[in-house]
DNA sequence: GCTACTGTAATATCATGATATTACAGTGAG
DNA sequence: CTCACTGTAATATCATGATATTACAGTAGC
């Protein structure tokens, strides 16, 4: 498990690392009962200070989708799936709001927002545009 | 001209009086000349310090947006409208991209965001989804 | 029991965004 | 000239995110 963050982004980065986290979960590269990385292999590997990841981890814990396991680690909870799947669509929902709020207000039509999915979906991924 | 600050969104305050302005250069609700409201005024309106509209307006003024007329305020630049109108859409997309890129590593379908999209934008436009 | 690993906590330090406040030079209307 | 408005600047203060560092209790392997 590793993490990938973006210092430019404006997202705190032990926000990064609990959404990231949780998209592992909900897509099985995290099992229920697994380890996460311990916060100091992690904050090495994201080249990130232990504290910052300390505190990414206590979220997850506070949202149920951590089990602390004392002197062993933090461990993946049983429901954590179930939790991080429904979680995931609405994680990007709640961004792509904003956006699509800011550009409503300033008259970007539905066509326009549309073509920049689109382009920007297939820039992404190397699909050619149709 | 009158800018709505989200100051839950993470993007600082200075920055969304920049884009907000740069928008209204872009659509025509400034027209090139005409003088933005004074710093004073701004922050008033917007419940927010002067120093931060300041801020922005500098900001606008070293892109060449705005154009201080020493005494009397501040004027849209004669080439803002161009800059603006072409920044427009690419504010928007960059936007887009960083979403788009935390979407596709995490494995949603183009057809789960292009839903997203479509559902997000009904729901604020309030037209009925086709 | 020793060692090496866990999480957790406390502390001090720094940068940034934002605020409040004060001050000053330039402009234009009266 | 005076007054009310411009932008601009400097100052101090605060919250937050992040860092570095130190420390401590619990666990597992040897």
């Amino acid at each position: 498990m590793i993490c990938k963050i973006d210092i430019n982004n404006g997202i705190p980065i032990y926000e990064q690392i609990s959404r990231q986290v949780k998209f592992a979960i909900a897509n099985g590269s995290l099992l229920v009962g697994e380890h996460v990385p311990s916060v100091r292999e992690m904050a090495t590997s994201a080249a990130v200070n232990v504290n910052t990841v300390a505190r990414a981890y206590r979220d997850l814990q506070a949202q149920g989708v951590l089990v602390s396991i004392r002197g062993t680690g933090l461990a993946v909870a049983s429901d954590a799936p179930e939790k991080c799947r429904h979680e995931r669509l609405e994680m990007i929902r709640e961004r792509l709001r904003y956006i699509m709020r800011e550009a409503i207000q300033n008259g970007v039509t539905s066509e326009e927002i549309h073509a920049l999915v689109r382009s920007e979906w297939d820039a992404l991924t190397g699909e050619p545009p149709p």
